[in-house]
DNA sequence: CGTGTAAGGAATTCTGACACG
DNA sequence: CGTGTAAGGAATTCTGACACG
């Protein structure tokens, strides 16, 4: 329940919860769909949601779409959430202030 | 939710998450505290329950209790446990053939 | 008992490139 | 574009042992 974000898997681990290869994997880190970390060694290491995401980007190349389109739907998800946010904040601090 | 006993989690990243060495890793597994499964190759790999596991050893430890009675615990718990479960299926079995 | 460490070897991962298409 | 592969090197992990206590 705090682990889905923490970068802590080897990309054997990706490999074998993503059923992916490992070429698959960087290549994908490459059109910046998901971003690992490294260990000062320079290993990789994801997190739980790094994975769930690469099952979700395998069921979208599976239906035609590039690594372009999905990291284009993805920025546009960003950017809604980021909008929705903003908006809710802007909501708050008005009606905090509401009175001056 | 689907993750947490599934045998993923290299003793590097078990090292960071529970801030225990390998050597300390290592040593409670032998002492069957914990079960970590196998790579073909012959490396470790844990679950996020081993790591939460390692996270109740370490604070066991440090209240004095050794490997022996930590394990004794264990052992008590889960024999409770699959009595609980008995207990409960006997009772459905029970009430299912009630009328037998 | 519980843990650190140096030692040598094996398994894992890394990068850059060539290949196919 | 997306992915496989062989190549050589570097990082990670493994085991068994010695040490201290």
């Amino acid at each position: 329940m705090d682990y889905k974000d923490k970068k802590i898997l080897t990309i054997g681990a990706v490999e074998e919860l993503t059923e992916l290869s490992a070429r698959q994997i960087r290549y994908y880190e490459e059109r910046e769909l998901i971003q690992p970390e490294r260990t000062s060694g320079g290993t990789r290491k994801y997190s739980i949601l790094d994975v769930e995401m690469l099952i979700e980007i395998t069921r979208k190349m599976k239906k035609g779409k590039s690594t372009f389109e999905i990291k284009r739907e993805d920025n546009k998800k960003e950017l809604e959430s980021k909008a929705a946010i903003r908006k809710m904040l802007s909501g708050q601090i008005n009606s905090h202030f509401r009175n001056f």
